[in-house]
DNA sequence: CAATAATCGAGACGGTACGTCTTGTCTTGGC
DNA sequence: GCCAAGACAAGACGTACCGTCTCGATTATTG
């Protein structure tokens, strides 16, 4: 979300001080800690710049608002998330990948997930960050699942991947987003058994 | 949602002026333009105030807030929402009950109520007026097709009926919220197939 | 120096809630504090609203800085100006003047009139609200004196008035602004008695 | 008021890389265009350093701030400013000196100089700065014009040389600063004649 | 000719005030 | 008692300028 100056010529050393490392962490940091305390909405930009010890003109220097502070921080402590199972089994590979996404929905940053979601409603560049940051590389990995179970036979050749896939997150994510009922590891195996089985007799 | 004094004793006629249902009529036309024109966060009580010709201070005395008045106006414009189809085929009502949900999704309605759903995860009044205004009407619809295609021996009696909701429903609210795909006759139809017939082969 | 909205019609009552006058006495008063313990240029909005206990938004709806602000409370504490002192001398007259306006410029106001002069060389407004507020007032009353010297024969007739009172005016202000020499009674007194002799033998 | 620290050894060579002399004039010659362009408030230290080249940093190190570089910039453009006329009349001599000040005061750079005497009383450095380089020299030739007079006969030797130096310049510095009346040639020699010449009859 | 020392341009940074905006409460007089 | 008008307190927002700092590059004297 920050802006990257020296993407163009990575290599080429720019005149001037160079951007603080240590600044942009803190900033990282305390967004997260805010983040999970209060929440997204109660979070102002002076209470980033008050537990960072970075001035509120620096942060706005390289984001443009508190949201895309939020993405960055939230994008960096969910680095190592959900990584394909392959077990071999498209089932299997689709239910521990799906208990994985509950409890991340679950858990502390579920919260601030759904939040950002919920932003996401009313901002488009938290939209479009949130996409490219975070869910397609969700649907990529549900995707390479996808394909192998098609490749191996266990899976119908003939249904398009991406609304597999959202049989898959969908129902999750309308639980996460509505709240009327549970995201436990069970939920998780009953929604991709009966999406795989099917809901007729 | 809003305050309604009068409930308790409605035979007893309270002294002084009644309220005006001029007023209330007045500001949820207003609420309800705003929300299309601009949107929910960009819509302030003081325009509701100016549009309607309403006072902010009696705004404020049958709403508690903005969020509210909207969800009034909302809820308002959609009543003979999703009536149940009752066709005789499971499949079919499932189907035409998506395609009328993705109408109303891919609809400037769509728009504010993903702006709902979406304030919904930092204001749990939100999103409690939500669930009882909406959200449970709507799967109380989907719940009595289902027990009729379970009665029918259409359906597995055996699955959850909020699962094989959420089943049909999820990837609808998931598109709508993320907005990755589109939500048309075809994707409706292809989801309540793919759901129905499962993922496996 | 603050907005007027009853003065076209000051007898009609207009509607809505009026003006709160113990909010424009405590911002006036604080400014007042303000500029003399810390003066015009370090005094912030920020300050007068937290000393007042007035919202900064109510200050800025009735005054468009604190520069206006300051003026007000500036004109506030020296409405007893300068009174004409006809004691029947014009000589009498002008240096029982300056010597007020002496005082007035050694005294903790002079400091803050100094300075007020100072940022009318930045703002156009404040140049013409202290014009319209104390500026023109003094130099009525000297006028006044002129004019009665004139009349009884003490003073030259064919000099122009304009010129005559920025000849006993001019010096005190000079040396506000620039610092140079005193400005005590004496000085005063010999400002006039020479302005009035002249230069020459 | 550049901070000159060769002044101390001024035979001695210093190691190192040299004060850029290319840099000084930049930074005077830009510094210069600004104050006439838009002011001593408006600008900022930034533009200085953008129109000149040179960088804030070594501004900062050679000046301790925008408006010790205003003064060394309006110094050195007014080098030959108020010479002596010295035709043999104290009359004269005032008169053409007061109206080459009055030139001055309505020109361009009096504007500036009304912003520094402005700022002076915000600020003790920029007061004493001005004194020192401006303000005296002018009080000197204004001096010596009276000695030269008084010697002569022409003036009152029993009055405070500067009792009277304020009442030939006060008079112009008050109409600069207030601007309620104009400073042509015509106002100045009306002012020396008056001042010498006296109010009374 | 290398080592040393000071300068310079570029630009990031902390601090701080600014003036605007929205929220929800309150205070009038009129109906 | 309800209502329109609108003043008010609280406080977050994003912008601007100030003066300091940290880089790498440059330019002089010194050994």
């Amino acid at each position: 979300m920050a802006v990257d100056r020296t993407a163009e010529v990575p290599a080429r050393v720019r005149p001037g001080r160079p951007r603080s490392e240590q600044a942009r962490a803190a900033v990282v940091r305390a967004t997260s800690e805010l983040l999970h305390e209060i929440g997204l909405r109660a979070m102002t930009t002076e209470q980033i710049a008050a537990r960072s010890g970075v001035s509120k003109a620096t942060i706005y220097k390289w984001w443009p608002n508190k949201y895309a502070v939020a993405i960055d921080a939230f994008l960096s402590e969910i680095l190592a998330d959900s990584p394909d199972p392959d077990t071999g089994s498209a089932r299997r590979d689709f239910t521990l990948l799906l208990q994985g996404v509950c409890h991340f929905y679950t858990g502390s940053s579920g919260q601030v997930f759904a939040q950002l979601i919920g932003e996401a409603q009313f901002d488009r560049d938290v939209a479009s960050e949130l996409q490219d940051g975070l869910i397609q590389a969700r649907r990529a990995t549900l995707r390479a699942i996808w394909d192998r179970g098609v490749a191996r036979g266990e899976l119908r050749p003939d249904v398009d991947a991406d609304i597999a896939i959202d049989l898959i997150i969908g129902p999750a994510l309308y639980r996460l987003m509505i709240g009327h009922a549970g995201l436990d590891d069970a939920a998780a195996a009953t929604i991709v058994d009966t999406a795989i089985r099917g809901l007729s007799v």
